[in-house]
DNA sequence: AATATTATCGACAAAAATGTCAATAGCGCA
DNA sequence: TGCGCTATTGACATTTTTGTCGATAATATT
Protein backbone atom coordinates (compact mmCIF):
# COMPACT_ATOMS: atom_id res chain seq x y z
CA UNK A 1 0.00 0.00 0.00
CA UNK A 2 2.30 2.26 1.69
CA UNK A 3 5.29 1.69 -1.18
CA UNK A 4 4.65 4.32 -3.72
CA UNK A 5 7.46 4.83 -5.57
CA UNK A 6 8.02 8.57 -6.08
CA UNK A 7 8.97 9.26 -9.85
CA UNK A 8 12.47 10.33 -9.99
CA UNK A 9 13.47 13.79 -11.65
CA UNK A 10 16.10 13.95 -13.48
CA UNK A 11 17.98 17.55 -14.40
CA UNK A 12 20.67 18.45 -16.42
CA UNK A 13 23.85 19.05 -14.49
CA UNK A 14 23.86 22.91 -14.34
CA UNK A 15 20.07 22.73 -13.08
CA UNK A 16 21.02 20.39 -10.77
CA UNK A 17 23.89 22.12 -9.30
CA UNK A 18 22.55 25.28 -8.67
CA UNK A 19 19.30 24.05 -7.13
CA UNK A 20 21.42 21.98 -4.65
CA UNK A 21 23.55 25.58 -4.04
CA UNK A 22 19.66 26.62 -3.36
CA UNK A 23 19.37 24.28 -0.90
CA UNK A 24 22.56 25.19 0.78
CA UNK A 25 22.44 28.48 0.55
CA UNK A 26 18.85 28.50 1.95
CA UNK A 27 20.30 26.13 5.24
CA UNK A 28 23.57 28.18 6.07
CA UNK A 29 20.84 31.08 5.91
CA UNK A 30 18.50 29.80 8.60
CA UNK A 31 20.78 27.34 10.21
CA UNK A 32 24.69 28.96 9.92
CA UNK A 33 27.60 27.44 8.88
CA UNK A 34 26.61 24.08 11.15
CA UNK A 35 23.56 23.72 8.72
CA UNK A 36 25.71 22.60 5.80
CA UNK A 37 26.36 19.40 6.44
CA UNK A 38 25.53 16.94 2.62
CA UNK A 39 23.05 15.36 4.61
CA UNK A 40 20.67 18.13 5.44
CA UNK A 41 21.30 19.88 2.19
CA UNK A 42 19.86 16.85 -0.05
CA UNK A 43 17.09 16.65 2.31
CA UNK A 44 16.02 20.28 1.63
CA UNK A 45 16.67 20.06 -2.16
CA UNK A 46 14.50 16.37 -2.41
CA UNK A 47 17.56 14.22 -3.70
CA UNK A 48 20.15 11.36 -2.64
CA UNK A 49 23.19 12.57 -0.70
CA UNK A 50 25.19 10.74 -2.66
CA UNK A 51 23.85 13.15 -5.67
CA UNK A 52 25.59 16.33 -4.39
CA UNK A 53 28.47 14.35 -3.99
CA UNK A 54 28.40 13.30 -7.58
CA UNK A 55 27.80 16.99 -8.14
CA UNK A 56 30.41 18.66 -6.41
CA UNK A 57 32.87 16.25 -5.61
CA UNK A 58 32.93 16.28 -2.19
CA UNK A 59 31.43 18.24 0.84
CA UNK A 60 34.37 20.41 0.94
CA UNK A 61 33.95 21.04 -3.28
CA UNK A 62 30.27 22.33 -1.95
CA UNK A 63 30.92 24.41 0.12
CA UNK A 64 33.50 26.27 -2.07
CA UNK A 65 31.10 26.46 -4.77
CA UNK A 66 28.51 28.33 -2.33
CA UNK A 67 31.04 30.57 -0.69
CA UNK A 68 32.09 31.54 -4.56
CA UNK A 69 28.79 31.89 -5.91
CA UNK A 70 26.77 33.63 -3.27
CA UNK A 71 29.76 35.79 -3.11
CA UNK A 72 30.24 36.82 -6.23
CA UNK A 73 26.36 37.86 -6.74
CA UNK A 74 26.60 40.06 -3.70
CA UNK A 75 29.14 41.46 -4.90
CA UNK A 76 27.33 41.93 -8.35
CA UNK A 77 24.06 42.93 -6.44
CA UNK A 78 26.15 45.36 -4.69
CA UNK A 79 27.63 46.78 -7.72
CA UNK A 80 24.56 46.82 -9.78
CA UNK A 81 23.21 49.63 -7.09
CA UNK A 82 26.37 51.48 -7.11
CA UNK A 83 26.17 51.41 -10.77
CA UNK A 84 22.52 52.58 -10.85
CA UNK A 85 23.00 55.86 -9.18
CA UNK A 86 21.89 59.12 -10.58
CA UNK A 87 24.87 60.55 -10.93
CA UNK A 88 23.23 64.12 -9.86
CA UNK A 89 20.59 62.63 -7.56
CA UNK A 90 21.20 62.83 -3.94
CA UNK A 91 23.32 59.58 -2.53
CA UNK A 92 21.09 58.46 0.00
CA UNK A 93 19.09 55.88 -2.11
CA UNK A 94 22.71 53.66 -2.98
CA UNK A 95 23.64 53.65 0.85
CA UNK A 96 19.86 52.72 1.78
CA UNK A 97 19.48 49.97 -0.76
CA UNK A 98 23.44 48.78 0.42
CA UNK A 99 22.30 48.46 3.70
CA UNK A 100 18.85 46.60 2.35
CA UNK A 101 21.25 43.85 0.43
CA UNK A 102 23.15 43.79 3.79
CA UNK A 103 20.49 42.83 5.92
CA UNK A 104 17.74 41.54 4.25
CA UNK A 105 18.98 38.36 2.39
CA UNK A 106 21.37 36.86 4.94
CA UNK A 107 24.36 38.23 2.83
CA UNK A 108 25.84 39.84 5.84
CA UNK A 109 25.48 36.43 7.39
CA UNK A 110 27.55 35.13 4.36
CA UNK A 111 29.99 38.27 4.58
CA UNK A 112 30.83 37.07 8.27
CA UNK A 113 31.03 33.34 7.63
CA UNK A 114 33.79 33.66 5.01
CA UNK A 115 35.67 36.30 7.36
CA UNK A 116 35.60 33.37 9.61
CA UNK A 117 36.83 31.06 7.58
CA UNK A 118 39.30 33.41 5.96
CA UNK A 119 38.84 32.73 2.11
CA UNK A 120 37.93 35.26 -0.02
CA UNK A 121 36.14 35.50 -3.29
CA UNK A 122 37.98 34.66 -6.16
CA UNK A 123 36.44 36.42 -8.85
CA UNK A 124 34.98 40.42 -9.20
CA UNK A 125 37.65 41.72 -7.04
CA UNK A 126 39.12 44.06 -9.76
CA UNK A 127 35.60 44.96 -11.00
CA UNK A 128 35.06 46.39 -7.74
CA UNK A 129 37.98 47.57 -7.13
CA UNK A 130 37.77 49.80 -10.11
CA UNK A 131 34.00 50.77 -9.39
CA UNK A 132 34.98 51.78 -5.87
CA UNK A 133 37.84 54.01 -7.01
CA UNK A 134 35.43 55.61 -9.33
CA UNK A 135 33.13 56.04 -7.30
CA UNK A 136 35.47 57.75 -4.99
CA UNK A 137 36.94 60.26 -7.95
CA UNK A 138 33.12 60.97 -8.79
CA UNK A 139 32.34 61.54 -5.09
CA UNK A 140 35.47 63.89 -4.93
CA UNK A 141 34.92 65.97 -7.83
CA UNK A 142 31.24 66.94 -6.89
CA UNK A 143 32.83 68.22 -4.26
CA UNK A 144 35.77 70.22 -5.58
CA UNK A 145 33.13 71.41 -8.54
CA UNK A 146 31.52 73.57 -6.18
CA UNK A 147 34.10 75.30 -3.90
CA UNK A 148 36.83 77.86 -5.26
CA UNK A 149 39.66 75.90 -4.32
CA UNK A 150 40.80 73.93 -6.95
CA UNK A 151 44.04 73.30 -6.35
CA UNK A 152 46.10 69.81 -6.14
CA UNK A 153 45.62 70.32 -2.41
CA UNK A 154 42.31 70.78 -1.94
CA UNK A 155 41.76 67.43 -4.65
CA UNK A 156 43.67 65.39 -2.15
CA UNK A 157 41.44 66.43 0.79
CA UNK A 158 38.29 65.71 -1.12
CA UNK A 159 39.14 62.32 -2.39
CA UNK A 160 40.41 61.60 1.66
CA UNK A 161 37.29 62.28 2.42
CA UNK A 162 35.37 60.53 -0.50
CA UNK A 163 37.72 57.49 0.72
CA UNK A 164 37.06 57.57 4.78
CA UNK A 165 33.17 58.30 3.78
CA UNK A 166 32.87 55.38 1.48
CA UNK A 167 34.97 53.08 3.86
CA UNK A 168 32.29 54.14 7.30
CA UNK A 169 29.51 53.66 5.11
CA UNK A 170 30.92 49.71 3.97
CA UNK A 171 32.20 49.08 7.90
CA UNK A 172 28.69 50.48 8.77
CA UNK A 173 26.54 48.31 6.50
CA UNK A 174 28.58 45.20 7.20
CA UNK A 175 28.08 45.76 10.82
CA UNK A 176 24.69 46.41 10.51
CA UNK A 177 23.81 42.99 8.97
CA UNK A 178 25.50 41.35 11.27
CA UNK A 179 24.41 42.78 14.18
CA UNK A 180 22.28 45.67 13.66
CA UNK A 181 19.39 43.83 15.39
CA UNK A 182 21.33 42.72 18.60
CA UNK A 183 22.89 46.08 19.28
CA UNK A 184 19.85 48.16 18.30
CA UNK A 185 18.09 46.41 21.23
CA UNK A 186 20.84 47.53 23.08
CA UNK A 187 20.65 50.62 22.23
CA UNK A 188 17.16 50.95 22.54
CA UNK A 189 16.22 51.81 19.19
CA UNK A 190 12.71 50.45 17.57
CA UNK A 191 13.58 47.86 14.79
CA UNK A 192 11.18 50.39 12.92
CA UNK A 193 13.99 53.24 13.86
CA UNK A 194 17.17 51.11 13.49
CA UNK A 195 16.27 50.37 9.93
CA UNK A 196 14.44 53.23 8.57
CA UNK A 197 15.50 56.86 10.83
CA UNK A 198 18.78 55.73 11.58
CA UNK A 199 19.99 54.67 8.21
CA UNK A 200 18.24 58.31 6.79
CA UNK A 201 20.20 59.87 9.86
CA UNK A 202 23.20 58.47 8.62
CA UNK A 203 22.61 58.99 5.20
CA UNK A 204 22.20 62.49 5.56
CA UNK A 205 25.48 62.38 7.98
CA UNK A 206 27.55 61.20 5.20
CA UNK A 207 26.23 64.05 2.82
CA UNK A 208 26.36 66.57 4.82
CA UNK A 209 30.34 65.75 5.21
CA UNK A 210 31.06 65.61 1.57
CA UNK A 211 29.91 69.03 1.45
CA UNK A 212 32.52 71.39 1.59
CA UNK A 213 30.75 73.94 3.49
CA UNK A 214 30.76 71.33 6.45
CA UNK A 215 34.61 70.97 6.60
CA UNK A 216 35.25 71.89 9.91
CA UNK A 217 38.03 68.32 9.95
CA UNK A 218 40.56 70.27 7.80
CA UNK A 219 41.63 71.91 11.02
CA UNK B 1 64.72 5.33 24.74
CA UNK B 2 62.30 6.84 23.58
CA UNK B 3 59.27 5.91 25.19
CA UNK B 4 59.69 8.42 27.86
CA UNK B 5 56.64 9.11 30.04
CA UNK B 6 55.59 12.57 30.50
CA UNK B 7 54.79 13.37 34.18
CA UNK B 8 50.78 14.21 34.14
CA UNK B 9 50.01 17.38 34.91
CA UNK B 10 46.83 17.83 37.96
CA UNK B 11 45.33 21.26 37.89
CA UNK B 12 42.13 21.82 40.16
CA UNK B 13 39.22 21.81 38.07
CA UNK B 14 38.97 25.59 37.44
CA UNK B 15 42.24 25.72 36.21
CA UNK B 16 41.92 23.18 34.03
CA UNK B 17 38.10 24.59 32.95
CA UNK B 18 40.46 27.81 32.02
CA UNK B 19 43.30 26.10 30.37
CA UNK B 20 41.38 24.46 28.18
CA UNK B 21 38.92 27.29 27.24
CA UNK B 22 42.23 29.66 26.25
CA UNK B 23 43.13 26.76 24.20
CA UNK B 24 39.22 26.70 22.55
CA UNK B 25 39.82 30.28 22.54
CA UNK B 26 43.23 30.40 20.41
CA UNK B 27 41.64 27.73 18.32
CA UNK B 28 38.67 29.78 17.20
CA UNK B 29 40.70 32.78 16.61
CA UNK B 30 43.20 30.91 14.22
CA UNK B 31 40.70 28.47 12.60
CA UNK B 32 36.98 29.83 13.12
CA UNK B 33 34.58 27.89 14.67
CA UNK B 34 35.44 24.93 12.31
CA UNK B 35 38.87 24.53 14.69
CA UNK B 36 36.39 24.15 17.55
CA UNK B 37 36.81 19.98 17.32
CA UNK B 38 37.28 18.84 20.69
CA UNK B 39 40.43 17.22 19.35
CA UNK B 40 42.19 19.83 18.14
CA UNK B 41 41.29 21.94 21.34
CA UNK B 42 42.56 19.28 23.78
CA UNK B 43 45.52 18.87 21.38
CA UNK B 44 46.28 22.58 21.55
CA UNK B 45 45.39 22.59 25.46
CA UNK B 46 48.25 19.25 25.55
CA UNK B 47 45.50 17.10 27.38
CA UNK B 48 43.31 14.02 26.11
CA UNK B 49 40.51 14.56 24.59
CA UNK B 50 38.67 12.66 27.27
CA UNK B 51 39.58 14.99 29.83
CA UNK B 52 37.65 18.06 27.74
CA UNK B 53 34.63 15.97 28.12
CA UNK B 54 35.15 15.27 31.22
CA UNK B 55 35.07 19.19 32.47
CA UNK B 56 32.76 20.20 30.11
CA UNK B 57 30.43 17.42 29.36
CA UNK B 58 30.17 17.10 25.89
CA UNK B 59 31.21 19.24 23.36
CA UNK B 60 28.36 21.04 23.07
CA UNK B 61 28.77 22.12 26.19
CA UNK B 62 32.25 23.17 25.63
CA UNK B 63 31.17 25.39 23.30
CA UNK B 64 28.39 27.30 24.88
CA UNK B 65 31.21 27.91 27.87
CA UNK B 66 33.22 29.23 25.50
CA UNK B 67 31.02 31.85 24.15
CA UNK B 68 29.52 32.56 27.33
CA UNK B 69 32.88 33.37 28.64
CA UNK B 70 34.45 35.15 26.06
CA UNK B 71 31.33 37.23 25.22
CA UNK B 72 30.87 38.48 28.97
CA UNK B 73 34.97 38.87 28.87
CA UNK B 74 34.43 41.20 25.87
CA UNK B 75 31.46 42.99 27.09
CA UNK B 76 33.87 43.68 30.14
CA UNK B 77 36.35 45.21 28.36
CA UNK B 78 34.35 47.26 26.39
CA UNK B 79 32.69 48.22 28.99
CA UNK B 80 35.94 49.26 31.21
CA UNK B 81 36.62 51.32 28.44
CA UNK B 82 33.68 53.21 28.11
CA UNK B 83 33.72 53.70 32.14
CA UNK B 84 36.56 54.86 31.87
CA UNK B 85 35.93 57.81 29.90
CA UNK B 86 36.63 60.86 31.20
CA UNK B 87 33.63 63.11 31.45
CA UNK B 88 34.87 66.67 30.22
CA UNK B 89 37.45 65.02 27.73
CA UNK B 90 36.92 64.41 23.83
CA UNK B 91 35.05 61.37 23.41
CA UNK B 92 37.79 60.33 20.21
CA UNK B 93 39.61 57.95 22.60
CA UNK B 94 37.10 55.97 24.14
CA UNK B 95 35.95 55.08 20.42
CA UNK B 96 39.16 54.04 19.00
CA UNK B 97 39.46 51.92 22.30
CA UNK B 98 36.50 50.00 20.89
CA UNK B 99 37.56 50.02 17.69
CA UNK B 100 40.76 48.45 18.91
CA UNK B 101 39.56 45.95 21.38
CA UNK B 102 37.15 44.21 18.16
CA UNK B 103 39.52 44.48 15.45
CA UNK B 104 43.02 43.02 17.75
CA UNK B 105 41.83 40.37 19.85
CA UNK B 106 39.73 38.54 17.51
CA UNK B 107 36.34 39.53 19.23
CA UNK B 108 34.85 40.78 16.37
CA UNK B 109 35.27 37.00 15.15
CA UNK B 110 33.90 35.79 18.04
CA UNK B 111 30.81 38.18 17.66
CA UNK B 112 30.13 37.11 14.38
CA UNK B 113 30.45 33.61 15.06
CA UNK B 114 27.40 33.77 17.33
CA UNK B 115 25.85 36.02 15.33
CA UNK B 116 25.88 33.21 12.78
CA UNK B 117 24.77 30.26 15.40
CA UNK B 118 21.99 32.87 16.52
CA UNK B 119 22.98 32.64 20.44
CA UNK B 120 23.43 35.57 22.32
CA UNK B 121 25.33 36.05 26.19
CA UNK B 122 23.23 34.83 28.82
CA UNK B 123 24.87 37.79 31.51
CA UNK B 124 25.62 41.20 31.33
CA UNK B 125 22.60 42.24 29.31
CA UNK B 126 21.35 44.42 31.74
CA UNK B 127 24.32 46.07 32.77
CA UNK B 128 25.56 46.48 29.08
CA UNK B 129 21.85 48.31 28.75
CA UNK B 130 21.91 50.76 31.68
CA UNK B 131 25.37 51.69 30.70
CA UNK B 132 24.38 52.72 26.99
CA UNK B 133 21.88 54.80 28.70
CA UNK B 134 23.48 56.50 30.79
CA UNK B 135 26.09 57.41 28.37
CA UNK B 136 22.99 58.34 25.61
CA UNK B 137 21.82 60.64 28.41
CA UNK B 138 25.38 62.06 28.89
CA UNK B 139 25.80 62.72 25.86
CA UNK B 140 22.30 64.66 25.15
CA UNK B 141 23.01 66.52 28.36
CA UNK B 142 26.51 67.64 27.01
CA UNK B 143 24.60 69.01 24.09
CA UNK B 144 22.25 70.84 25.77
CA UNK B 145 23.89 72.56 27.92
CA UNK B 146 26.07 74.53 25.53
CA UNK B 147 22.66 75.59 23.65
CA UNK B 148 20.26 77.91 24.65
CA UNK B 149 17.01 75.76 23.92
CA UNK B 150 16.38 73.35 26.70
CA UNK B 151 13.25 72.98 25.63
CA UNK B 152 11.77 68.83 25.91
CA UNK B 153 11.71 69.36 21.83
CA UNK B 154 15.58 69.84 22.06
CA UNK B 155 15.58 67.14 24.93
CA UNK B 156 14.00 64.60 22.19
CA UNK B 157 16.60 66.06 19.85
CA UNK B 158 19.41 65.56 21.36
CA UNK B 159 18.81 61.97 22.63
CA UNK B 160 17.97 60.77 19.31
CA UNK B 161 20.98 62.07 17.39
CA UNK B 162 23.39 60.31 20.74
CA UNK B 163 21.00 57.24 20.31
CA UNK B 164 22.15 57.04 16.44
CA UNK B 165 25.55 58.71 16.91
CA UNK B 166 26.05 55.73 19.46
CA UNK B 167 23.93 53.03 17.06
CA UNK B 168 26.14 54.26 13.94
CA UNK B 169 29.61 53.97 16.33
CA UNK B 170 28.80 50.37 17.06
CA UNK B 171 28.31 48.93 14.07
CA UNK B 172 30.87 50.94 12.44
CA UNK B 173 33.32 49.20 14.93
CA UNK B 174 31.74 45.39 14.72
CA UNK B 175 31.89 45.53 10.79
CA UNK B 176 35.39 47.01 10.97
CA UNK B 177 36.13 44.51 13.37
CA UNK B 178 35.05 41.69 10.89
CA UNK B 179 35.43 43.19 7.48
CA UNK B 180 37.88 46.06 8.05
CA UNK B 181 41.02 44.66 6.27
CA UNK B 182 38.88 43.14 3.53
CA UNK B 183 37.45 46.63 3.01
CA UNK B 184 40.26 48.56 3.08
CA UNK B 185 42.07 46.97 0.68
CA UNK B 186 39.08 47.33 -2.16
CA UNK B 187 38.62 50.93 -1.32
CA UNK B 188 42.47 51.65 -1.35
CA UNK B 189 43.33 52.37 1.99
CA UNK B 190 46.73 51.25 3.44
CA UNK B 191 46.52 49.09 6.84
CA UNK B 192 47.94 52.82 8.46
CA UNK B 193 45.35 54.68 7.10
CA UNK B 194 42.44 52.26 8.03
CA UNK B 195 43.92 51.82 11.43
CA UNK B 196 44.64 54.88 12.03
CA UNK B 197 43.21 58.10 9.89
CA UNK B 198 40.41 56.66 9.31
CA UNK B 199 39.10 56.07 12.64
CA UNK B 200 40.77 59.50 14.42
CA UNK B 201 38.64 61.17 10.96
CA UNK B 202 35.25 59.15 12.09
CA UNK B 203 35.70 59.74 15.66
CA UNK B 204 35.67 63.57 15.28
CA UNK B 205 33.49 63.23 12.19
CA UNK B 206 30.93 62.28 15.49
CA UNK B 207 31.86 64.76 17.89
CA UNK B 208 31.24 67.70 15.03
CA UNK B 209 27.67 65.94 14.76
CA UNK B 210 26.86 66.53 18.22
CA UNK B 211 27.95 69.82 18.55
CA UNK B 212 25.05 72.27 18.56
CA UNK B 213 26.35 74.84 15.98
CA UNK B 214 26.67 71.99 13.32
CA UNK B 215 23.04 70.35 13.39
CA UNK B 216 22.06 70.96 10.05
CA UNK B 217 19.70 67.04 10.50
CA UNK B 218 16.99 69.21 11.74
CA UNK B 219 15.89 69.91 9.02
C1' DA C 1 12.08 1.08 -31.02
C1' DA C 2 16.49 0.10 -29.64
C1' DT C 3 20.58 1.94 -27.60
C1' DA C 4 23.82 4.89 -25.36
C1' DT C 5 24.50 8.11 -21.89
C1' DT C 6 24.46 9.52 -17.28
C1' DA C 7 21.82 11.64 -13.40
C1' DT C 8 19.95 9.43 -9.57
C1' DC C 9 19.57 6.30 -5.95
C1' DG C 10 20.28 2.91 -2.08
C1' DA C 11 23.27 0.16 0.33
C1' DC C 12 27.57 -0.23 2.02
C1' DA C 13 32.41 1.38 3.54
C1' DA C 14 35.55 4.63 5.54
C1' DA C 15 36.64 8.39 8.24
C1' DA C 16 35.92 11.64 11.70
C1' DA C 17 33.93 13.27 15.78
C1' DT C 18 31.84 12.44 20.02
C1' DG C 19 31.05 9.86 24.02
C1' DT C 20 32.02 5.91 27.72
C1' DC C 21 34.62 3.49 31.11
C1' DA C 22 37.87 1.32 34.01
C1' DA C 23 42.54 1.98 35.44
C1' DT C 24 46.10 5.19 36.82
C1' DA C 25 48.51 8.80 39.13
C1' DG C 26 48.92 13.30 41.35
C1' DC C 27 47.66 15.75 45.59
C1' DG C 28 45.69 16.89 49.95
C1' DC C 29 44.92 15.06 54.39
C1' DA C 30 44.85 11.99 58.43
C1' DT D 1 53.58 7.17 55.49
C1' DG D 2 49.41 5.62 54.11
C1' DC D 3 44.76 6.67 52.30
C1' DG D 4 40.95 8.75 49.86
C1' DC D 5 39.63 11.67 46.35
C1' DT D 6 39.42 12.71 41.63
C1' DA D 7 41.74 14.75 37.53
C1' DT D 8 43.74 12.39 33.91
C1' DT D 9 44.33 9.02 30.55
C1' DG D 10 44.12 5.40 26.76
C1' DA D 11 41.40 2.05 24.83
C1' DC D 12 37.07 1.10 23.23
C1' DA D 13 32.12 2.12 21.66
C1' DT D 14 28.78 4.93 19.41
C1' DT D 15 27.22 8.36 16.44
C1' DT D 16 27.73 11.43 12.71
C1' DT D 17 29.53 12.71 8.44
C1' DT D 18 31.65 11.83 4.33
C1' DG D 19 32.80 9.01 0.51
C1' DT D 20 32.28 4.74 -2.84
C1' DC D 21 30.05 1.66 -6.04
C1' DG D 22 26.95 -0.96 -8.75
C1' DA D 23 22.18 -0.86 -10.25
C1' DT D 24 18.43 1.76 -12.09
C1' DA D 25 15.77 4.90 -14.65
C1' DA D 26 15.11 9.21 -17.35
C1' DT D 27 16.49 11.45 -21.50
C1' DA D 28 18.73 12.02 -25.87
C1' DT D 29 20.27 9.92 -30.04
C1' DT D 30 20.19 6.80 -33.77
Amino acid sequence: MTDIKKKRVRRSPEEARAHILAAAAERLKSDGPDGLQVKEIAAVAGVAHSTVLHHFGSAAGLRTELVDTMGNKLLEDILAVIKSRPATEADDEVLLHVFEILSDEGHARLLAWMMLKGDHFSDGNAQMKDLFHRLIEEMAAAVISVQDDQSEKAWRSARRAARFSTMLAAVAAVGDGIAGEFLANYIGLTEKEAQGDFRIWFSELLNSQMKPEADEASS
